[in-house]
DNA sequence: AATAAAAATACAAACGATTGTATTATTCAA
DNA sequence: TTGAATAATACAATCGTTTGTATTTTTATT
């Protein structure tokens, strides 16, 4: 690989100069700085970036964590953060941490030894709280959370409005004339999770209903869990469920189609997350967006700006049939 | 930060000791090697891999570069290759091209100039031949092609036999019933897709129908364009369609839709990829599944090995309801 | 033309590790 | 005890840049 010694040794000058020339700096002349973009181009070389950073004690990589890629949400988030990271000259390093603390904490030590610019990250369900990322991040790199963020912790924060949206989602249930409505409520030491719950409660009480815990299930986000939880809905005499969740919203269809009930007509529920399947399925699903394209951006800016607020990007409720007992504005793709 | 030095000064040695000793090198004693570890764990240093990696000229992490993150398929690609690369000790550095030729260039540049380690790539569609990586790589640089492929560039390869899953497919169809079927062929400059119009081909002339090239249609991978093109199809009197992608085919069962047409009964659709909505929709789309995180897993592999060879994943149909006129061995999830 | 000021370049030390070679300390045999 | 062999450590260069300081060259001023 060609470097800047090279360069330097083929026209008669020093390293420095050559530095100086290819960065652009008013400390050499004209003509040579002509000479030097000619012959490094002649020789073909490309700035190592690697010596570079090392040397600045900087790092175009920023560091993304997220529980898995191949969810829809945290791809796209991905996604929203490295248009707005390309744009400013960064570059993205993703790990998994497949919801588990142990890969969460490989994954900060990777990021830290790396000395990445920034890390942007959304905690593994496996996390119980946010000590291990302040201990292993330090306060040398900044951390921006996204979507699972713990308030305790110091630094950026994105987050959706999940109590107002799960809100929305519980009142537009009642609305359609449900009137047993339980959920099926995720994780409790996931904020966002807590937040949904506590909307969903709030819409309840607003409206004079009472919430019954029976029908409130913990810990099921996975299309099998939401069944079996929704299986235990049904007997209890549940006549729709706001679910935290598209998958497990996709179980408690498939468990009320299992007991020959119609939707929307006998039971009617509301996802989480507006996967892109919710659309397309039939009955298609209604389900509350969380915008995750906006939320990287979001955090990405955050991170390039500094500001250590927290950013609240809203949601929106697309209403579909499964929850549209009385209208129907938003049919199926196929209707 | 601590370096090695701070721990050497405390220790009252070298640097490189500390390296030696940090590095399990025989080279220093047992009792300094526990001296040299406890200080460093009281200290709290890190090695800093990005000076590690300068002076040893090597590099952890691996570029992958793929048309878009959000693609089910290269998600679970990505997923695939960061299992194996993970364990072996890399991380790595994901580069979006949308589809674009200017945006794979840069992506290129970006990976070469962070002096990884290798290229996992999938081209963008608008990349015409592979010189450009060629160039930009140069022979220091190992390239793993995965799906997308140049078969004229060196280095390893890993694709579907493209081929002979549309071969099955488009038997399938024929087996079915279906008698005049065209096909949402894709674009020509990419190998994969060419491969697919082959097989199809095939199938018809070995069942004894004949090709009729008025239906089919190339450049059709979106949903807006596969349906624009379905109906032209339809008007030709098509009555079913292999389809190069799922969400063309998707298109395509809409513009079936549009026009009064029962699916499967008067127009049968098999799209490929088998995205995750086509098991969930309705009806249940039949879709050819390319096995994406099994072709990053050999993508990684063949990057580890360094074998230059072409790795083939095979195919496999999945059935379903879009294209069972006469058995149902596949119900919808609904059903 | 001499001198000060400014411009351009050279020199050399970093960034934080690794590694070949030289040096010192230790062990062992005779 | 001396010397050779070996173990352990120190020294110093290096990876490819960047950057503060020193030096040289050029320009401007009188």
């Amino acid at each position: 690989m060609v470097t800047i010694s090279d360069i330097a040794a083929a026209l008669g000058v020093t390293p420095s100069t050559v530095s100086r020339a290819l960065s652009g700096s008013p400390r050499v002349k004209e003509e040579t700085r002509l000479a030097v973009e000619q012959m490094a181009a002649a020789l073909g070389y490309e700035r190592n970036i690697v010596a570079s950073n090392l040397r600045k004690g900087k790092s175009d990589i920023v560091g993304i964590i997220v529980p898995r890629i191949h969810r829809e949400f945290f791809s796209n988030a991905i996604g929203g953060a490295e248009s707005i990271l390309n744009a400013a000259g960064y570059n993205v390093l993703i790990c998994q941490t497949h919801e588990q603390f142990d890969a969460e904490v490989k994954a900060l030590r990777t990021l830290r030894n790396n000395r990445v610019a920034g890390v942007l990250m959304s905690h593994a369900i496996g996390s119980m709280d946010g000590s291990h990322i302040l201990e292993i991040l330090g306060d040398r790199i900044p951390l921006v959370q996204f979507d699972r963020v713990f308030s305790e912790l110091p630094g950026a924060k994105v987050i959706n409005n999940n109590a107002e949206g799960a809100y929305q989602a519980t009142k537009h249930l009642i609305e359609q004339g449900y009137r047993h409505i339980g959920t099926l409520a995720g994780y409790m030491n996931s904020e966002a999770y807590a937040a949904r719950l506590d909307g969903y409660r709030k819409a309840l009480m607003g409206s004079g209903l009472s919430v019954d815990e029976s029908i409130v299930f913990y810990d099921t986000i996975l299309r099998e869990t939401g069944f079996d939880a929704a299986m235990k809905a049904l007997e209890a005499g549940c006549d729709a469920l706001y679910c935290a969740g598209d998958f497990c919203a996709l179980g408690a269809i498939q468990a009320a189609r299992s007991r020959g009930l119609r939707i929307p007509e006998d039971f009617g529920v509301v996802g989480t997350a507006d996967e892109s399947f919710t659309a397309l399925m039939s009955p298609a699903m209604s389900s509350l967006a969380l915008n995750p394209f906006e939320m990287g951006r979001q955090a990405a800016r955050a991170f390039l700006t500094g500001e250590e607020g927290t950013v609240v990007v809203p949601m929106e409720l697309k209403e579909r049939e499964s929850s549209c007992k009385t209208t129907n504005n938003n049919p199926t793709l196929y209707a």
